[in-house]
DNA sequence: TTGAAAGCGCTAACAC
DNA sequence: GTGTTAGCGCTTTCAA
C-alpha cells in the first residue's frame, strides 16, 4: 500500500539516508545519485510520510484553523485566505468548525495541537481565561480578537463604523440604530465603540439594539425593533442581518432608502447581490486569513514563541443605493403608520 | 514543551504501556491505576500525539476533504456537514481548497494521503483518468460525481430538475431556459439530462444556454441571453446565478414572476433571503457531507477498500413566489419591448 | 558523498 | 494487571 522510503532505497540501491537527503537537502548528494533516487521515487509514486517526518523534526508542515462556523460567508472567506496562503508556503490546513460553541473551540485546539505547527483562531468566542489556558499548547494567532498578549490580525471595524456613521450623518441622519450581534464578538464591540466615539462629533444619536443572532432571521427580528424606535438609518451587525432587515422592511412596506437607510458589514460581494444594492463596510476577511498564516509562520521562523505582534487591516465603506438623505417629514411617525 | 507519554508514566509511577492502555483500552487496567494515570495526565495537560499513534496503528483519525471552493455556499455547507460528522466520530478534518483547479485537486490528495484515513472529494472537476490515478493512494469517496467505481454520495438533482420542470409546466410554461454552469460539473449534467427526459411529457421546449460561471455575474450575463430567446421561465445552475438573473431582470424592468419565472438550486436558505423569495431545488449539501464521512469510515471498518457503494440523496423543490403562470400575452414580445 | 544506527512518541506483542 | 521491547517511517548525528 503505502510506499516507504526503504523501498525507494532498495530500488535505487542506496541507503535510506541518501534517499532522505535527496529530498530534504538535495545538494548534499551526488547529482547522478540524486537523479536516480528521484526517478525511482517517481516511478514508485513515493511521497514522504509527513507525519513521520514531523515526529523527528518537530515540524509538521500543518497549520490548524478554527472558525466559529464555516457556513458563515465571513468565515468561509477567511478560511479561503488561510488555505490559499498555506498552500503557497507548502502547508496543509487542519480545519475545525467550533459550531459557535466556546467549549468546542478549546477542545479542538487540544486535539490538533500535536499535529500542527500552530493554530489560527478566527474570532474565538471563548473566555479570556480559557484562551490563556491554551497558550503554550501550541503557537497561536488570533484573528479579530486581542487577548492574552497573543499575536493577532485585527480588522479595523471600529473605523469602519465611524466611516458609516459619518456617511449617514453627512446625509442628514440624526438618529441611527446599531444592531448588535453575538455578545462575545470582539469585532462587534469594536464597532460599538467606534460608533459611540464618533457619534457626538457628528451630532448623531445612536440607538443600541440587540444582541441578535447574526443571521437573516436576526435581521428580521431587529428590523421591527429599530422601526419602533423611529430611527432613519440602521447599522446591521453583518450582511446577513442587513438582508434580513431589508426583507422585513420591504414586507412592512417601508421603502429603502427613501424611508430608512441601511448599512451592513460584509466580506466580498454578498451585499452587491441584494436587489437593492446594499451599502456596506468591507471587511478584508480573505486577506485576514492570509495575514494570519503569515504571522504564524513568521513567528515560528523567527525563533521561539512569536512576540505579540498585531497586524491591523483597514476596512472600507462601500456606498451603494441603500443610503440616502432622510425624509424631511422625519421617519418615525410615517414609518409606524406604514403598515 | 510537548508533554509525552513518558512523563505521565514517570509521574504516575507506572510504565508507558500502562499509560497507553489507560487511554486506549481502559478496562484492561486496574481501576485505581487508571484513575491515577488519568489524573496525572490531566495535571500535566497530556494529550496523546495522534501522529505518532497513527504511525504505529496505521489509523490516523484524520479525514481529508477537498472542495473546489470553500467560499461557495454550496461547498461550505458540505464542509460543515463533513466537519460536524467527523467530530462526532472523533476524527479531525484536513481541508484543501482546490481553487476550482483540477490539477490542484490531484496534487492535494497526494499531499494528504499519508496523514489521513481517507479523502472525501467534493464535486471533483478533474478528468476521469486523473481520478483513476488517485485510486489506491488512499481510500476515496466522491460527492456528486460517479466515476471509477468509487463509492459516492450522489444528490438526485436530475430529479430536482424534473420537479422544477413539471412545476413550471403545470403553471403553463411552455418555453423554459436552462442556464448551465461549469462544463465539468456532474450535477449540472444530471440536471440537464433530467430536464431533457422530462420535457417531452410535459410538452415543454427547453432552451439550453451556457456554460456560464456559477456566480452572480454569470447570472447577470445569462439573463440577457435568456430574455432574447423569449422564454417565460428560467432554471439557473445555482442560487448565485439565480440571484444574478433576478437582479438583471429587475434592472431591465422585467417583473418576476409576472413576466418571467425563475428557479434556482440552493443548499440552505440563501434563496429565502432574496427580496423576491426564490423558488429553488433544495440540495442537501450538509447531509451529503455527513453521508460522505460515514461512507468513508464504514468502508474502512468493513475491511479493505470499500465496495463501490452509492448513496443517493433526494432533492426537493421549494416553491416560492418567483414562479407564476406565464402571461397570456406571452412573455417574449412584451419582455423585449420592456426596455 | 554515503551508510549505519539512534530515536521522535506511541502501540502491540510477549513476558512476567 | 503490568512491564519490556520492538518497531511504525522518517531525519540526523557520527563514522567511514
Amino acid at each position: 500500500m503505502a510506499v516507504t522510503i526503504h523501498e525507494v532505497a532498495k530500488g535505487a540501491d542506496v541507503s535510506v539516508s541518501t534517499v532522505s537527503r535527496a529530498f530534504t537537502m538535495p545538494d548534499m548528494v551526488n547529482a547522478a545519485t540524486r537523479r536516480k533516487v528521484l526517478q525511482v521515487a517517481e516511478e514508485l509514486g513515493y511521497q514522504p510520510n509527513r507525519a513521520a517526518r514531523g515526529l523527528v523534526t518537530g515540524k509538521t508542515g500543518n497549520i490548524g484553523v478554527v472558525v466559529p462556523d464555516v457556513a458563515n460567508p465571513f468565515f468561509s472567506a477567511m478560511l479561503k485566505g488561510c488555505t490559499a496562503r498555506a498552500r503557497e508556503v507548502r502547508h496543509v490546513v487542519f480545519l475545525a468548525d467550533a459550531a459557535e460553541d466556546p467549549r468546542v473551540e478549546a477542545e479542538v485546539v487540544g486535539a490538533m495541537a500535536k499535529q500542527v505547527d500552530g493554530v489560527v483562531l478566527c474570532s474565538p468566542r471563548m473566555q479570556p481565561t480559557q484562551l490563556e489556558r491554551l497558550v503554550g499548547s501550541t503557537p497561536l494567532v488570533l484573528v479579530n480578537r486581542d487577548e492574552a498578549g497573543l499575536p493577532a490580525v485585527l480588522m479595523d471595524s471600529g473605523d469602519g463604523a465611524r466611516q458609516a456613521l459619518e456617511h449617514l450623518a453627512a446625509l442628514g441622519h440624526r438618529r441611527i440604530a446599531h444592531l448588535a450581534g453575538p455578545p462575545a464578538s470582539w469585532a462587534g464591540e469594536q464597532r460599538l465603540q467606534g460608533l459611540r466615539a464618533a457619534a457626538p462629533a457628528c451630532d448623531v444619536e445612536t440607538v443600541e439594539l440587540g444582541p441578535f443572532p447574526p443571521t437573516f432571521q436576526g435581521g428580521v427580528q431587529a428590523a421591527d425593533l429599530a422601526l419602533a424606535r423611529g430611527v432613519t438609518a440602521i447599522l446591521a451587525f453583518n450582511d446577513l442581518m442587513a438582508v434580513g432587515v431589508l426583507n422585513r422592511l420591504a414586507a412592512r412596506g417601508v421603502a429603502v432608502p427613501a424611508d430608512i437607510s441601511v448599512v451592513g458589514y460584509d466580506d466580498i460581494e454578498m451585499s452587491s447581490m441584494t436587489t437593492v444594492p446594499l451599502t456596506t463596510v468591507r471587511m478584508p476577511m480573505e486577506a485576514g486569513g492570509r495575514a494570519a498564516v503569515d504571522l504564524l509562520l513568521d513567528g515560528l521562523d523567527a525563533g521561539i514563541e512569536p512576540e505579540a505582534t498585531h497586524r491591523w487591516l483597514p476596512t472600507q465603506l462601500i456606498v451603494r443605493s441603500t443610503t440616502a438623505p432622510p425624509r424631511q417629514d422625519s421617519g418615525s411617525a410615517r414609518v409606524l403608520a406604514g403598515r
